[in-house]
RNA sequence: GGCCGGUUAGCUCAGCCAGGCUAGAGCGCCUGUCUUACAAACAGGAAGUCGAAGGUUCGAUUCCUUCACCGGCCA
């Protein structure tokens, strides 16, 4: 068989993904089970203009995770793929290539021509992402991908909105929202961000408003003075005594002549400014809201192009924000009423999507109350703490805190591009909400109706995901009724309010129950130096070109490794999983090149007991490793999983078993035993990659498909029906054998492995030619069953120490000349120690000696090599070194305190270690003697 | 202003929620090896006052308080 020295990630990621989505490997169906319990995650769908970044890439590998571990425990197993069709982005896009390529506006084509061109984009473009989720290896079942301007998502929108409009949660109105002046819509709070001024940017301007009928003169600090043209009052403190008297006088505001009244009210801050505050009710919230209060007048002085209106005067009409600014402190400063400017930092609300600063204007729009859509999910994070959010920490908080403090939602959004609002107009301009047209002029008595122009927030549809994408409104549709409620929602912390919050909302109302169980919150991928990746910034990291460099796999490692936790990104750590998946297939071509008469399943025959002590071991490790792992991933502790995985791999599979098993496995003689050896690395390589597999599904299924004597019956029983090509991906999750988990052999091992480190240790030491054996080695241990160890494991040891021959003796000093000391107990299970020659002379003065746990010493006969005086500095350093840890143990344990007061078995285990120390310090003391002068 | 996270080896991170293992890993570093699965490897090794100061405790990297620095979310 052709195997390569190297792995290349690219063939085995071209291979299999195909064949695993044509043959139906997705698909909940290929389940057979009817009583198979059910896992689903519907993705968080990804804006249908993106592209695949870091952070996709981490939700996608957490997801994929848990879907191929859940479908391999025999789960009926459904990962949802779509994408949301991004409003404006997608609008912005497409107006762009319009520009570009016809120098048209979308005013120029129609509101029909556009919307057709944007499905053109869609159909064309769109399809990025999901090709980059293939590449993923992401096993989504593609025969469900939604998209949320699907026919059906659609109606489920129109259904929603229809709904909420009838039970009064959705209402038309004047109310003051985020508008940006560019993208010419309306935005929520959750679509725009807050920026601190640059420096130098931000001032404070100080305006000076002349009272009536006085010489008096009342001061207001603004960072917005244009925003003065549609003053109606000026707000103070009801506590601040500087002003109590003018509460009720009437001040004149300047440039406009316009009468306005001081008025109190608590928001006003006094120690903000003067303490005297400006109230614009038309043109700030908080103002807005206080307006309301007092029930000031609202002047719209500012457009939605950010222009002044007629209102603020024939001066400043048709003139920019900012040019207006200029002019209003120019003015002030020529009336001696500007008192002063100084800079001043704060935070200025701009477009989420373009950075254009945020206009706040009054504007009839749809809103949805979703304090009361909200109060079943608060309620249930607050008495049940459901959804359970992972990490709990900050997110539960975060999530309620979000839940316990929400306003009205403003829904509409002047775009083209997204389901238009299920509402119409008949000639006297009164609205029906309908489901569809019909509908409406059922109600008006009239089919003389207009539909309203605008369109719904991306997010009102996304709110309906985990419903609408398995069939709600349909009742019966059997998706919604199999796999609603989702197992758990993997997402960024940034979308818990966008997305999580409203998904629990809708999941509530129209279902009765939560959409997820779990919450899964990723981390944040910095870049090397601490930034947050962005596009503008050009620092980003393409998820892309780390799985060209490489290879899937060791990415998806790294990123499963990250889970919840923020971290910087780091080729090393990429490099090192691909040098880890390098060894997955070299050790498999080791297993493969040696695997005439071997048959993966076979070799671990009959009672655990009988087996060789590095069978027993390995075999515990296994189970071991399969129970850490599934613990780990159903805890989502995925670095956990990580790190058991690559330690049982590399450092108990290829360091040791392979190691210890090399002789059996490459006897040059034909017959049973080497087949069943041959047979024990395949098992365990097999046992391996399944467990491998969800991290790692490219190359574990490369290598499975090689194995001699997979096939159907290596699959999960579930998946035995299904007409599919074997695959190691609906094998069974290896589940942990308790029985098998020896912690008896494990312990005798490590005290193998042990003593090979330590001799390999003293060979380093003493410069012993890496290519030179040891003519023999002398092991001792007080305890009978160790002997028995340490000489049942001597073809081994001696093979892996590069040692000619070894004796096990009960001390180093039955060896020593003269004593002719022979063990002469016989191996219970028929293997003899070597004994002594009864010439030999014993250990030799010019040996290096170590001691080991247990008790147990090895000596190694080194002459002409070892040089007296340093191997006893050597022995001595090692004896202080012990010495040190008894004085810290003794210390502890002649303190009373400790002792009254630990627990008896951590006082035991500190008396067990006090001992273990005192007999190595003696031992390494008889050392030194031995060396003599 | 409110809430929260982080600070552990040169670098990137585990461990801490349920206090006691000689505080771990990968990369990097040092020494030596092409030992017939793998130099993307093998063998051996060095390296950390666990951000600072207090407190609780027989015992603190772990729990509590304060502070410093970095970062996030909300207002």
């Amino acid at each position: 068989m052709e195997i390569p020295k190297t792995y290349d990630p690219k063939q085995a990621e071209e291979s299999h993904y195909s064949r695993w989505e044509r043959e139906g490997c997705f698909a909940p169906e290929v389940n057979s089970d009817p009583a198979a319990p059910v896992y689903s995650i519907v993705i968080p769908p990804p804006n249908v203009t993106g592209s695949l970044h870091m952070g996709h890439a981490l939700q996608h590998t957490i997801m994929d995770v848990l879907t191929r571990y859940q479908r391999m425990r025999g789960r009926r197993t459904l990962w949802l793929p779509g994408t949301d069709h991004a409003g404006i982005s997608t609008q912005i896009m497409v107006e762009k290539q319009l520009r570009k390529e016809e120098g048209k506006t979308r005013h120029d084509i129609g509101r029909e021509e556009f919307t057709a061109r944007v499905w053109k984009w869609k159909e064309q473009y769109g399809g990025e992402i999901t090709r980059q989720m293939r590449r993923e290896g992401a096993s989504v079942d593609w025969s469900r991908e939604r998209f949320t301007m699907d026919e059906h998502l659609s109606r489920a929108v129109r259904e929603f909105f229809v709904r909420c409009y009838e039970e009064g949660l959705i209402y038309r109105g004047p109310g003051m929202i985020n508008w940006c002046p560019k993208d010419q819509t309306a935005l929520s709070d959750l679509e725009v961000e807050k920026a601190p001024t640059k420096p130098g940017e931000g001032k404070l301007y100080y305006l000076q408003y002349p009272v009536k009928g006085s010489d008096r003169r009342v001061t207001v600090a603004t960072t917005r003075p244009e925003t003065m043209l549609g003053d109606t009052a000026v707000a103070v403190s009801p506590k601040d005594e500087r002003y109590a008297d003018l509460v009720g006088q009437t001040l004149i505001l300047p440039i406009v002549g316009r009468e306005v009244p001081v008025i109190a009210d608590e928001y006003v801050d006094p120690e903000f400014g003067t303490g005297a505050v400006k109230i614009t009710p038309a043109h700030d919230p908080n103002d807005y809201a206080m307006g309301k209060r007092h029930n000031l007048p609202q002047v719209q002085v500012i457009d939605q192009h950010a222009r002044m209106t007629a209102e603020a005067g024939a001066e400043f009409e048709g003139l920019d924000r900012y040019e207006a600014r200029k002019l209003v402190v120019q003015k002030f400063e020529e009336a001696g009423l500007l008192e002063k400017v100084v800079d001043y930092e704060f935070s200025i609300t701009k477009c989420g999507r373009c950075a254009t600063v945020i206009e706040p204007l009054i504007s009839t729009q749809w809103f949805l109350k979703q304090s009361e859509l909200g109060r079943e999910p608060l309620r249930l994070i607050r008495e049940q703490h459901e959804p359970r959010f992972v990490p709990e920490n900050p997110y539960e908080k975060v999530y309620e805190n979000w839940l316990a403090g929400l306003y009205d939602w403003t829904l509409s959004r002047q775009l083209w591009w997204g389901h238009r609002i299920p509402a119409w107009y008949d000639g006297q301009g009164k609205v029906y909400v309908a489901r569809n047209l019909e509908e409406a002029a059922a109600q008006a008595g009239t089919s003389e109706l207009v539909q309203d122009e605008d369109v719904l927030d991306t997010w009102f549809s996304s709110a309906l995901w985990p419903i609408s994408t398995l069939g709600w409104p349909d009742e019966d549709s059997p998706d919604l009724k199999t796999f609603y409620p989702t197992s758990v929602l993997v997402t960024a912390r940034d979308i818990i309010f966008l997305w999580v919050s409203r998904m629990m909302m809708t999941g509530m109302k129209f279902e009765g129950r939560k959409a997820f169980d779990d919450v899964f919150i990723t981390g944040t991928i910095f870049d090397e130096h601490g930034q947050r990746m962005s596009k503008t910034k050009g620092n980003g990291v393409d998820p892309l070109d780390v799985f060209d460099k490489y290879g899937v796999d060791a990415t998806r490692l790294v990123l499963a490794s990250i889970g919840s936790t923020d971290t910087r990104w780091n080729d090393n750590q990429v490099e090192s999983y691909r040098n880890f998946a390098n060894k997955i297939w070299n050790a498999a071509r080791f297993c493969l090149l040696n695997s005439e008469g071997a048959q993966v399943g076979r070799g671990f025959e009959g009672d655990s007991k009988t087996w060789a002590l590095h069978d027993r071991w390995i075999v515990s490790r296994l189970n071991k490793t399969a129970r850490a792992v599934a613990a780990s991933v159903e805890s989502y502790q995925f670095h956990e999983a990580v790190y058991a995985l690559y330690h049982f791999f590399w450092d108990d599979f290829c360091d040791w078993y392979i190691e210890l098993s090399k002789s059996d496995v490459t006897a040059a003689e034909a017959g049973p035993e080497r087949d069943a050896a041959r047979s024990r690395v395949l098992t365990v390589l097999e046992q391996a990659l399944r467990l491998l597999h969800p991290f790692m599904p490219f190359i574990t299924e490369e290598l499975w498909q090689r194995l001699p004597g997979v096939g159907r019956d290596s699959m999960h029983a579930a998946y035995r029906a299904a007409d599919v090509t074997p695959t190691v991906m609906l094998a069974e999750f290896p589940v942990a054998n308790e029985a098998l988990i020896d912690e008896q052999a494990e312990e005798e091992m490590r005290s193998v492995i042990e003593l090979v480190s330590r001799v390999r240790n003293i060979r380093t030491e003493l410069s012993v030619k890496p290519g030179e054996h040891l003519p023999r080695l002398y092991v001792a241990s007080p305890s009978h069953d160790m002997r028995y160890v340490f000489a049942n494991s001597a073809d081994q040891i001696t093979r892996l120490t590069r040692a000619s021959k070894m004796f096990v003796g009960d001390s180093l000093e039955r060896f020593t000349p003269g004593s002719n000391g022979t063990d002469g107990e016989a191996g219970a299970s028929g293997v003899q120690p070597d004994a002594l020659h009864p010439d030999d002379k014993g250990i030799p003065r010019a040996s290096a000696r170590a001691v080991l746990a247990g008790g147990a010493e090895v000596a190694v006969p080194l002459e002409g090599l070892i040089d007296f005086a340093q191997e006893r500095a050597r022995i001595t350093r090692e004896r202080e070194k012990q010495e040190k840890e008894l004085q810290k143990a003794e210390a502890q344990l002649s303190n009373s305190n400790f002792v009254e007061r630990a627990p008896a078995e951590k006082v035991e285990e500190l008396r067990q270690r006090s001992a273990e120390l005192g007999q190595r310090i003696k031992a390494l003391g008889e050392m030194l003697e031995a060396l003599g002068e």
